[in-house]
RNA sequence: GGGGCGGUAGCUCAGCCGGUUAGAGCAGGGGACUCAUAAUCCCUUGGUCGUGGGUUCGAGUCCCACCCGCCCUACCA
């Protein structure tokens, strides 16, 4: 049993997440946790909020609230969402924790000793009315090339030139909207990527080939391109402050780092968060653990850059011997109808809203079954309650409930004993072995999709099971080979409830409670054991539990689709 | 402009290093069954594998060109 360090993105603290968020990097971290946990592998699941930039200050602004009391709200609120979800983080840090302070200072401090740290003045528009500098996609203004009015400082969104914003006519913040700006010299930190590139590339070469195209591809596309040197400070109030030991001068004039030199070293600093609330040992985790620890990072696309080619470059310039990722599992975008999830326009699922729809298990569930592994896919609702409705309420549910329910009707309330097993149930019992053999090669991996197909022929051979023996029909005439049947069935239902933990916990554990089993402390099925299928003997006292999942009706469709504008795009 | 990834049945997707009649789930059609959330199980109809060339005894799979979608292109995160 290896020790399985796994992280997922951070998401950004403004805002809510909406499902395209979660498919990519939170559930399916937490879905390979709760696996790995299952299989008795150690496991520290890291997450944290991503709480600096501009775009922190700038909400907090508008809220009209001190940036760390915004920040501390926006982490409460979306912590008690990943709970909703029964995210089981390990723990859920803040990237503007002390911890994370601390050791992204010791980095730079390292960085610098070694010859990575450059300082250097770069001119950049300052804003007069708002009294910040204005990072370039802040600035609009009329594009020189094609006379559109709101281009971006960065990019021209109509003519999709690239911009410098010095390029634009009649510049404005896109704050404010004042047109009082300033190119003014500011001293910031500058990353020698440059000189690190080689170091990246070699380290990419004897690591990344395992890795899904995906990331692999992305990393090595910017390899080719060689690094360019990179700047990791920003004149902003909410960040890591340069420290004053190393940077005097800077530190005086109040910079911080930029967010995304510090938002990966919260990784190593939630894990310290986690060290410092529980007495674990942080440092066994991140440093000189290259041998006993496999780590594992989840991730959507748009942060394969960061993930696999700077921070690989930030931690490798540090000659410090801290763990760098084992694997990346990137994943492509889940579209809303082919469109992206957008925030602005109100179009999409939102996190927050899902849960008061329906419980954490059917998203998840869904998510997983359809996760944009291979290519961007596309949530419909139409899709959505097919798969909940077949799937889960119909394959699983209903079976739950159908065994349950006829053998209490005909047995009573404990499993019946019945029959020795007969040749039908050996080979279910082989045929069981062999999926979970398929289900378990798909989860180690990390094929989502594939996994959860695995997990439903899991569950629909219980349905092709009972066609077979009929105990409906054997209770007529050999009641003892009906009692063997249910048994065996039972027996399905509990390894269900096992193996079906990592994608939805909360049933499993309804399912699994409905029996009164004593030292039920099993968290896997062995192959021996899905052969036997007799880990819930007879005589087990046993409740029907609830409707486990209850079916998405054509109102709830059209009710969805009207609020959500479902098919509109 | 440059680069990356993708374009396979109505829908969502599998198809490893090229090799016999291109697969799954859902939807559609037929049948079986009645324990169960009108559930389940079995059978089955759908595809000139984006387009056009090329390599090869043989290409969805390799090469070239083009079309379409998404992403990246370093000051959003």
């Amino acid at each position: 049993m290896t020790r399985q360090l796994i992280t997922s993105a951070l998401p950004y603290i403004n805002g809510i997440k909406h499902l395209g968020n979660m498919v990519g990097s939170m559930l399916p971290a937490d879905v390979y946790s709760r696996y790995l946990r299952q299989r008795g592998h150690e496991v520290l699941y890291i997450c944290a909020t991503d709480e600096h930039g501009t775009p922190a200050e700038l909400a907090a602004q508008e809220a009209g609230l001190p940036v760390a009391e915004f920040c501390a709200r926006a982490h409460d609120q979306q912590k008690a969402i990943y709970d909703g979800f029964q995210l089981s983080f390990d723990w859920f840090g803040r990237s503007s924790s002390p911890q994370n302070r601390e050791i992204t200072q010791e980095i730079a401090r390292e960085l610098h000793a070694n010859g990575f740290i450059e300082e250097r003045a770069i001119r950049q528009v300052y804003s007069v009315a708002d009294g910040r500098f204005l990072p370039d996609r802040y600035i609009v203004g009329t594009c020189p090339h094609c006379g559109y009015d709101k281009a971006r400082g960065d990019q021209c969104e109509n003519c999709t030139r690239v911009l410098d914003p010095t390029d634009l006519l009649n510049p404005r913040s896109a704050i404010s909207g004042s047109s009082e700006l300033e190119v003014r010299e500011t001293k910031h930190l500058f990353l020698l990527q440059s000189k690190l590139t080689d170091e990246v590339e070699a380290w990419i070469a004897e690591n990344g080939d395992n890795w899904p195209v995906l990331a692999s591809s992305i990393a090595r596309k910017w390899l080719t391109e060689g690094l360019q040197d990179r700047a990791i400070t920003r004149d902003l109030e909410w960040g890591v402050p340069v420290p004053a030991d190393t940077w005097p001068e800077l530190a005086a004039a109040g910079k911080v780092f930029y967010v995304w030199f510090d938002a990966p070293i919260e990784y190593i600093g939630a894990t310290k968060e986690w060290a410092d609330a529980t007495g674990g040992d942080w440092r066994s985790w991140w440093y000189e653990a290259d041998d006993s620890v496999r780590y594992t990072e989840f991730m959507a696309k748009d942060n394969v850059p960061f993930h696999t080619v700077m921070f690989p470059a930030t931690i490798l310039g540090s000659r410090q011997p801290w763990k760098k990722v084992d694997y990346v599992k990137a994943f492509n975008w889940l579209t809303y109808y082919g469109g992206k999830f957008s925030t602005s326009q109100k179009l999409g699922i939102f996190t927050d809203v899902a849960l008061e729809l329906l419980p954490a298990d059917y998203w998840r569930y869904y998510l997983m079954a359809n996760a944009p592994e291979s290519d961007d896919s596309s949530f419909t609702w139409d899709l959505f309650a097919s798969t909940v409705n077949k799937d889960l309420a119909d394959t699983l549910g209903n079976f739950v409930n159908r065994v349950l329910s006829f053998s209490r009707k005909r047995f009573g309330d404990e499993v019946p004993a019945g029959a020795e097993n007969g040749e039908t149930e050996i080979a279910l019992g082989a045929q069981i072995a062999d999926l979970l053999a398929e289900y378990e090669a798909q989860l180690d991996a990390l094929n989502f999709r594939k996994a959860a197909q695995a997990l439903r022929a899991l569950w629909s051979a219980g349905n092709a099971y009972l066609d077979v023996t009929a105990p409906w029909t054997q209770i007529k005439t050999d009641p003892e080979a009906a009692a063997r049947t249910l048994r065996t069935a039972i027996n399905l239902i509990h390894l269900y409830s096992v193996v079906s933990e990592p994608f939805i916990p909360t049933a499993a554990r309804t399912i699994r409670e409905s029996f009164t089993l004593a030292d039920d402390t099993r968290t896997w099925i062995t192959p021996d054991e899905a052969r036997a299928l007799a880990q819930v003997p007879a005589g087990t006292a046993f409740t029907v539990p609830p409707v486990l999942f209850a079916k998405i009706t054509d109102e709830d469709l059209a009710t969805w689709t009207e609020r959500f504008g479902g098919g509109a795009q």
